[in-house]
RNA sequence: GCGAGUGUGGUGGAAUUGGUAUACACAAGAGACUUAAAAUCUCUCGGCUUCACGGCCAUGCGGGUUCAAGUCCCGCCACUCGCACCA
């Protein structure tokens, strides 16, 4: 073995050894247990980032211990091809899309591969593979059929200077990012998949995730948003109006409704009325981020327009308020501003009225209509008033009375609303997967047959700088129609990228399979047993592909309900205290510190710096750090195996100072174990293992300190073979270990090496540390009191009081209460 | 605005179920080795105080519960992330 470790050397033919020994491709095997563990696939944005560093080590580290646990694991990698990005390298380099994509992938493959992660490549995947994306093609044409996937008008941002539409991002304080025009909002067609229908089982199915992080789980529920209330009708010329409110208790207080600027009654009132026109006009020129709806200006017009109250049967104004948002509930509210912030706020800025019909019992609860008070809206401790015969009410007393009510007179019903919206999977862009549908003219939207699939996206294509290419492109548009033969216009939008995403999982298990999207190998690994990705991707592709996996399942094509067992959201990976990013040239590129110090310091230090799910300061001199330890790790293992053959342990032969270190050993795997397997916090379990190897150190050369010291190697380089697995594929045979480290068992704990003859117990008089004693471990709770009490430190502070209490927690401490 | 999270030495962090605050590492300082430097090794390292033993204070701020609070509760402050066409 060499003296000196060298990364370079050693990385190279670990690697080499994995590959052609092909260690990490996977088959079915029944008579293990298997492991699914992925990480969420990188976009081919160029080359790899910190963040992917970080976000692949913590991975790997979990599938190698699996995989040392005795499991069939399962890690395989790909790529989130299509996206924004490559238009905007094409623009920039006059590269196709394609191209770009393909040299990034073949880069940052190489990458992936340097760093030694246990990937199974021959399940690699590209979602803008015409192999991959066929089968979301036709999958999207079964959604078509089962009513799934439908076409309304929906709204974008809208560049009327560039004739094209932008992505969120591209919207830059309203303004379009490459020319700095105003941005509209827009109305067009667009697909959508029937979400909505999957809420309640999305939402229920959340308290099955019990491995998944509680953070996660609530911004899911509240992303849902699921809110029981009422769907009641205003009249208006004749015609029902209807609303939906969470507070029929305060119907009574209803003082005038709010429409949408886009609500169809708006918009018929301002055929005759130019102001409310231009107003209307106005606002539909504003930004849609529901962060602009919430700080944004509330303003609203008069319609001039009257409704009738459903139970006073009094007239109220109809206006048209911004803050409505037209995607929630029917688009129209109404208001009662004595009880809900924003309408108490609209109603004192254009001065109308305001009924109070809740109070509040006790100190401070008067009510004052010049002032909002956060009581107003409460549901608890009120009651009603003001609202005639509702009158005395708590709140869901009055819920049930007013909707018992308005049910039997048929103007509302109680109905469950959510605020999560429909999935609009229809982009105005080139590069994505081809949406597969043909419009005719005669036969409407008609479905791409099977056979005919997939739809391929043409790559040698031309950017002109705006648009997408392919609505420039009658070769790829002009077709006829599948139904009735005649001319027909194929669909130029592609899918949104959150569509390949949300079911690739899956597809790793079966990637070659070009007669079906899954088969039973998909069975056999799905649900993902260990999934691990960026806390930034909580909620929407989370959510998508917890969606996608259920109508998945309701296609016959899989059979759990859930696609991810166990999650891990890593955190960001910041320099200076800051996210890395080019603008502030706080980036700090792996690839150099790769070739400077190997793969398995740059894995080492990205584990330890920080426990996964929090954010980690990059430090250069704790690389070198990192780096410092694992040299020493090598001069040790080395010295001790220049040293010759260890003899055997002999536990009775070993002194004091031995056996202490051996029941570190012990202790140590116990830990490590805990904290890869139950706690996922890394970075303790590297600091218990190099705080194992500071005491390995001190061993001294005799027969029994070198039988102890060889123990302490050999579980030192299993434990950390998941983190370093170059370092420790080398050094494992060298410490005469039997076959490839990644395969060896985890090292079982010794449970005799654990027992200890006496315990240091911690005396604490009034919560305060006085005094340390040894304590026998078996000794009872008497005794350990009488020697507390007996201490010379504790008898000081005992002197002139009187001891009330004496606390022991046994192998811990003692408290002694006095006063 | 709404939602979620974080706050501990000079720095990254540890303290897992309410029971020894500051493990492990980085940086810094001192020493050894060396002609010298690097590397390596040894020691010191929260603040104040004490010749020393020891004592007092300290986990963003202010309260509370408890024999005991970094940990639980209430109220603040600061920062970070997400908010539907970035992935």
């Amino acid at each position: 073995m060499e003296e000196q470790y060298n990364p370079q050397a050693l990385e190279q033919a670990a690697q080499a050894h994995w590959r052609d020994n092909n260690s990490f491709a996977v088959q079915r095997d029944d008579a293990r247990e298997k492991f699914y563990c992925l990480a969420m696939f990188p976009y081919p944005s160029g080359k790899l980032h910190m963040g992917h560093v970080r976000n692949y080590t913590i991975a790997d580290v979990i599938a190698r211990y699996q995989r040392m646990q005795g499991r069939n694991v399962l890690q395989p990698m790909g790529w989130d091809a299509f996206g924004l990005p490559a238009e905007n390298a094409a623009i920039a380099n006059n590269v196709p899309p394609a191209q770009w994509t393909a040299q990034n992938i073949q880069y940052m493959r190489e990458q992936l591969q340097q760093l030694g992660f246990a990937y199974d490549w021959s399940r690699e995947i590209a979602t803008c593979d015409p192999d991959y994306y066929r089968w979301e093609q036709w999958f999207f044409t079964r959604l078509f059929e089962r009513g799934l996937a439908y076409k309304k008008k929906a709204e974008v941002n809208w560049c009327e200077h560039d004739q094209t539409v932008l992505a969120n991002e591209q919207v830059i304080d309203g303004c379009c990012w490459r020319c700095d025009n105003p941005v509209e909002r827009r109305e067009i067609d667009q697909w959508f998949f029937k979400i909505t229908d999957y809420a309640e089982q999305l939402l229920d199915d959340l308290d099955s995730l019990e491995q998944w992080p509680e953070q996660v789980r609530t911004m899911q529920r509240n992303w849902i948003g699921r809110s029981e209330g009422v769907n009641l009708s205003f009249e208006l010329n004749g015609e029902p109006l209807q609303v939906y409110t969470t507070r029929p208790d305060t119907l009574m207080g209803a003082t005038y409704l709010a429409l949408a600027p886009q609500h169809p009654v708006a918009l018929a009132a301002a055929r005759d009325n130019a102001e409310l026109a231009a107003f209307i006009d106005a606002q539909s020129k504003l930004e849609v981020k529901e962060e602009a709806m919430a700080t944004m200006e509330k303003l609203g017009m008069d319609t001039g327009l009257t409704a009738t109250h459903p139970l006073s049967g009094e007239q109220v104004p109809v206006w048209v308020a911004n803050f409505v948002l037209m995607s929630y509930g029917s688009g129209a509210v109404m208001s009662v501003p004595a009880h809900d912030e924003r309408d108490f706020a609209f109603a004192r800025k254009y001065d109308l009225p305001i009924v109070q019909v809740i109070a509040r019992r006790g100190e401070g609860h008067d009510y004052d209509p010049t002032t909002w008070q956060d009581w107003y809206a409460d549901k608890q401790d009120v009651v009603t008033t003001n609202s005639g015969e509702f009158d005395g009410l708590d709140f869901q007393g009055a819920f049930d009375a007013i909707a018992d009510r308005l049910e039997s007179l048929g103007k509302g019903s109680r109905a469950v609303n959510y605020r999560l919206r429909d999935w609009g999977v229809s982009r105005q862009r080139y590069w994505g997967a081809p949406i597969p549908i043909i419009n005719c003219d005669d036969c409407g939207a008609v479905p791409v047959p099977e056979q005919d699939l997939p739809v391929v996206l043409p790559t040698e294509v031309e950017f002109e700088g705006v648009g997408s290419p392919l609505k420039q492109m009658p070769s790829f548009y002009e077709t006829t129609c599948p139904r009735c033969g005649g001319a027909a216009t194929r669909e130029t939008d592609t899918f949104d990228t959150f569509m390949e995403s949300s079911w690739y999982y899956a597809r790793y298990a079966c990637a070659h399979n070009d007669s079906a999207m899954l088969d039973d190998e998909a069975n056999y690994w799905a649900p993902v047993d260990q999934y691990v990705g960026g806390i930034e991707h909580a909620i929407l592709h989370l959510l998508y592909a917890r969606f996608y996996h259920k109508l998945l399942r309701d296609e016959g094509l899989l059979n759990s309900d859930e696609p991810f067992t166990r999650l891990l959201t890593q955190g960001m990976v910041l320099k200076d205290g800051a996210k890395m990013s080019k603008s502030k040239g706080n980036t700090v590129d792996p690839q150099a510190l790769i070739d400077r110090y190997g793969a398995d310091t740059v894995r080492l230090f990205s584990m330890f710096a920080a426990p996964p799910e929090q954010s980690l300061e990059w430090s250069d001199s704790g690389v070198e750090g990192a780096n410092r330890f694992l040299r020493r790790l090598w001069k040790l293992a080395a010295a001790h195996i220049a040293g010759g053959n260890a003899p055997a342990l002999d536990r009775a032969a070993l002194d004091r100072a031995q056996r202490d270190v051996r029941r570190k050993i012990h202790e140590t795997i116990a830990k490590v174990g805990d904290d890869y397997g139950r706690r996922q916090t890394f970075n303790t379990a590297i600091a218990a293992v190099m705080e194992l190897c500071n005491e390995l150190g001190k061993l001294d050369d005799s027969a029994q300190g070198r039988a102890v010291l060889d123990e302490g190697l050999r579980a030192v380089v299993l434990m950390l073979g998941p983190i370093v697995p170059h370092t420790c594929h080398a050094l494992w045979p060298a410490l005469g270990g039997a076959g490839d480290v990644l395969d060896a068992p985890w090292p079982a704990v010794d449970e005799s090496a654990l027992a200890r003859d006496s315990i240091e117990m911690v005396v604490q008089v009034n919560g305060k540390v006085r005094a340390r004693m040894d304590v026998a471990s078996d000794a009872d709770k008497d005794s350990v009191q009488q020697l507390a009490l007996e201490q010379d430190n504790v008898q000081r502070f005992l002197e002139d009081v009187t001891v009330r209490k004496v606390i022991v927690v046994p192998g811990k401490l003692v408290n002694i209460v006095a006063n």
